[in-house]
DNA sequence: GGCTTAAGTCAACGCATGTTGACTTTTGCG
DNA sequence: CGCAAAAGTCAACATGCGTTGACTTAAGCC
C-alpha cells in the first residue's frame, strides 16, 4: 500500500470512529455529518465521498460481532452466568465495542437498525442457544434477548438509578438464573402450558 | 363553557391525539409538526399556539400515570403475574395508551423522555415495590423494570419475531416467574452476595 | 347590529441538514 | 521536472424544519 493509500485508509478509519462515537452519543437522527466529519478533523463532503450517504455511514458503523462463546462445551448449569458475562464485557470492556450501543439507540427509530437487530438475533443468538435448549429454541432465545436487551437498556441507555450503579458481578448474579431459566424450564409445567 | 370554548378544546384534544399518534410511530425527532397538524387537519401554527412549542407538545402528550394496582391485597405468590398482565394490558388494551411506547421510543434519544421514565419508575414502581418486598426495593424493583422494559422493547418496538406472535397469557406464564424471583428471592443464597 | 375577543389561516423567516460540484493541494511515477 | 490521479477543501444548493407575525373569520355580548 502507497504512503497516499495510507493516509486516505487513515482518514477513512478517523471518519467512521467518529460516526460511531456520533451515532452511539445521540441516535441516527441527532447525528449529523458535520458534526462527525468536525470531530474526524476532516470535511463533511470527504464523509459523503467515502460512505456514499449517511445511510452508508450508518451501515458501516454497525456491522459487526456478537462474537459469542460456543456453549455446547460449557457446563449447563453454567450457560446462564456465561451468556450475561459475555454481553457485560461486550458493553463495558476495555475498549467497549460502541456497536450495540449504536444499534439499540437507533433500532427504536431506525427501521434499519431494527432489522439488523433482528438478524443479529436470528443469525447469531438463536443459532448459539438452539445448540444447548433443542426444544422452542426461538421461544427461549427470544426470552433471553429480552432481559439482555432490557438491561442494557435500563444499565446504559436509561440510567435506571439501581442497575447503573450495580458492580458486574451483582449483574451477573442477578441475572444469570433468569436466563438459567429460560434456557433450561421445562415446558410443562411453569414455563407455558400450550403453544 | 361556551360553544366557542368547546370548539377550541376540541381541537386542542385532536392535535393531542394527533401528536401522541405520531411521537408513538415515529419518535420525538421524526416525528413533525407539520405532521402533527395535517393530522389533526388544523394548522402548524395553531399547534405551537396551543403547545408553546414541540418541546411542550410533547410533554403534553406524555402525561400519563401506570394507574399501578395496589400489590399490597394480592397472594404473595401472584405479584408477579399481576404485575405483567398490568404491563401487558397497558400496550395492548382497548384503546391503548401510546404514552409508553412514546417514551419508551423517544427516551433512548430524548433526555427529558429518559428523565420522565426514571420518574415513572421512581414515584410509582418502586413505592408499589416497597410494600410487598421491604428489603433491597429498589433493587428488586429496577430488575422488574429491566425485563418488562426489555419485553415491551423486543415486543413492542422491535418486533423480535417469537414474541412479537406470542399469546399474551403465554407472555404471562414465561414472564411471571421471572418478576416472582426478582420480588421473592432471598438475598443470601442464589441471589447476590454482596452489595 | 356593531364591537371585542378568540379561533383559525396564510405566507414567510431563519436555520440546520444532507448532498453536490468545482476547485486546490498533495502524492506517485516516468 | 512535469503530468495524472488521488486526497482534501470550499462554497453553495435544495429541502424541510420549528417558529413567528399579520391577517381573516367567527362567535359572544351589550
Amino acid at each position: 500500500m502507497s504512503p497516499t493509500q495510507a493516509r486516505s485508509t487513515t482518514t477513512r478509519a478517523r471518519i467512521l470512529s467518529a460516526a460511531q462515537a456520533q451515532f452511539a452519543k445521540d441516535g441516527y437522527e441527532r447525528a449529523t455529518i458535520r458534526a462527525v466529519a468536525s470531530l474526524a478533523g476532516t470535511d463533511p463532503a470527504l464523509v459523503i465521498r467515502y460512505y456514499g450517504s449517511k445511510e452508508g455511514l450508518f451501515a458501516a458503523a454497525t456491522h459487526f460481532d456478537l462474537c459469542l462463546p460456543s456453549l455446547d462445551h460449557v457446563a449447563h448449569a453454567d450457560i446462564g452466568e456465561t451468556l450475561v458475562r459475555h454481553f457485560l464485557a461486550l458493553w463495558e470492556g476495555n475498549p467497549a465495542d460502541p456497536s450495540l450501543r449504536i444499534l439499540l439507540r437507533a433500532a427504536v427509530t431506525h427501521a434499519e437498525a431494527a432489522t439488523r437487530i433482528r438478524g443479529l438475533f436470528a443469525e447469531q443468538v438463536l443459532p448459539a442457544i438452539r445448540v444447548v435448549a433443542p426444544d422452542r429454541p426461538a421461544l427461549r432465545a427470544g426470552l433471553v434477548a429480552s432481559q439482555i436487551l432490557g438491561l442494557a437498556l435500563c444499565r446504559y441507555i436509561l440510567e435506571v438509578p439501581p442497575l447503573v450503579d450495580m458492580k458486574p458481578d451483582d449483574v451477573i448474579a442477578c441475572i444469570a438464573p433468569t436466563l438459567q431459566r429460560y434456557l433450561a424450564a421445562p415446558l410443562d409445567g411453569g414455563f407455558t402450558a400450550n403453544a
